[in-house]
DNA sequence: ATGACGATTTACT
DNA sequence: GTAAATCGTCATA
């Protein structure tokens, strides 16, 4: 009762801003077990757990979009301070979403899956459809819960997070944030750490253990 | 102005 | 396993 109540305060707990400033190597496996949530505008929520994640360490990574410094109208949000959401647009159709982290220096964090928690029929929903409203996919299947949130773009998707999103302050929006796993929930899995995927152009830095799931979930994108 | 490419997903052989 | 889809971004001219 009084401790469960207090349990229930601590797991919608949101981490403040201190918590994201902090290199992107650090944040990543830190962010498993969190869960990201969306607010539509009609109150409607989509909410999963985070089970795989990457990190982008800045100017020095050359598979990150600040490699060498870079700084544009694209990549201006990984540039700023810590906490908001940096959403960018590739392949002509997709995109991505990243916790910015670190302390302006051009570090991010790629959230590449979800184990869906709230909203699952209307993220089936999202997935099988374009913005655009042209279809996402031939079958006429539904989409399996397992593939629902298995991949960066994928979890965009069915979240409806794109460019509309991109810089939203996580640490103070109501319609995108995290949220802290609290007990009883998310208790701590085994975390494997691997090379990130799709980096091919990268140097030495396509080697390099940058990218981190939990072991144990079946809705991670890549095995 | 032009061209190559992309932190992906889907379908098909 | 391979290839297509599809277009904003970025480097080069």
């Amino acid at each position: 009762m009084a401790s469960s109540d207090s349990v229930s305060q601590q797991e919608a707990t949101r981490p403040a801003r201190a918590w994201f400033a902090r290199r992107a190597d650090e944040l990543a496996p830190a962010l498993l077990g969190m869960r990201l949530v969306r607010l539509l505008d009609d109150g409607r929520q989509l909410a999963g757990e985070i089970v795989e994640t990457e990190a982008y360490l800045g100017p020095v990574d050359r598979a990150c979009h600040t490699f060498g410094g870079r700084r544009t109208a694209r990549n201006e949000v990984m540039w700023g301070e810590p906490g908001r959401a940096y959403v960018y647009f590739t392949y002509g159709m997709h995109h991505c979403v990243n916790v910015v982290c670190g302390d302006c220096s051009g570090e991010a964090v790629l959230v590449r899956a979800l184990a869906p928690i709230a909203g699952l029929e209307l993220m089936g929903e999202h997935r099988r459809s374009r913005p655009d409203g042209r279809p996402a996919r031939r079958s006429a299947d539904t989409v399996p819960h397992r593939e629902l949130c298995s991949g960066p773009a994928r979890l965009c998707r069915a979240l409806l997070i794109d460019l509309g999103l991109n810089g939203e302050d996580l640490v103070r929006s109501s319609r995108l944030f995290l949220e802290g796993p609290g007990r009883g929930r998310g208790l701590p899995g085994v975390a494997v750490n691997t090379t990130r995927i799709g980096i091919q152009r990268a140097g030495e830095w396509a080697a390099k253990p940058l990218r981190w799931y939990r072991a144990e979930s079946p809705h991670v994108s890549v095995r």
